[in-house]
DNA sequence: AGCGTTGCGTAATAGTATTACATGTGCCAC
DNA sequence: GTGGCACATGTAATACTATTACGCAACGCT
């Protein structure tokens, strides 16, 4: 199965631009500072991130952290695929987990069934200490 | 049971300003709309509201909504006991519906435990529409 | 009274995101 | 091939969210 279904669409310069810089990362990355980085390529304005971000979030390959305003570069083959999305966020090193489960999915869909409300989009963040740094 | 063990906490005038404002309000409010709301109280700036709300979500009266960076205030018995907060936001109205969840609780731990991950704090928002909205 | 802690007031600034408007570029119908 | 459309881009201005810095006031404690 191939990573990402979505790699057939044809990014823009703009979109590879920035998608470039969020996989060179190690964690996420504000608007701003990947602004920052695409300078030299001759990004001037934040619209011209924010634009690309939009796409890139649309056809999967990036995720927004909602707690954190800052994106991150999916890392993960299973998008796509049933299950919750959910991050672990590091703080002391800003390194990002990403997991899906389907346990999560199949509780938080009973809760909604329950409530009569119907989701357009979740988010699950932990944030803590990963492995290496509540060890340090 | 109390309803807010720490209603016992006395808050001081800012504070129960913001709280009511929360408290009246049907949904979410940003701090600025707070601040808007308070300026015939004698609320000037920003930091006010922030430092106000900083004590109330630490006593667990008001929860910040990471996905809209805005504040509720606590509907709810049970944010002391065992539990995942949930919310759903409704978008089209705006209100929010806070439950507690034991399932979701659990299952975040064990995802959080499978990868020696140590947890801070948890965010979990659902964005859609509720009841009415989705029927209307 | 002296001291520490906490809360408050104000100003300035930093950080995040959107609106508005103009330009460019490729594609397709005609 | 030219007109028109769709989409991507460039730039400026502005709106919205949050924090830092500094000083003063109120309160409790010794």
């Amino acid at each position: 199965m191939a990573h990402h279904a979505q790699l057939d669409v044809k990014l823009t310069k703009n979109q590879a631009l920035v998608m470039g810089a969020l996989s060179d990362a190690d964690g996420a990355l504000s608007a701003y500072t990947i602004l920052d980085r695409l300078r030299d390529d001759g990004f001037r304005a934040p619209l011209q991130v924010y634009r690309a971000l939009e796409k890139l979030v649309e056809i999967g390959l990036v995720h927004r952290l909602e707690s954190l305003n800052a994106f991150v570069a999916c890392r993960h083959d299973e998008c796509q695929d049933q299950g919750q999305t959910v991050f672990m966020i590091c703080e002391p090193c800003g390194k990002t987990i990403e997991i899906t489960d389907e346990a999560t999915a199949k509780r938080l869909k009973a809760i909604t069934k329950d409530a009569a409300f119907s989701v357009e989009s979740t988010t699950v963040e932990l944030r803590g200490s990963c492995k290496e740094c509540a060890e340090g």
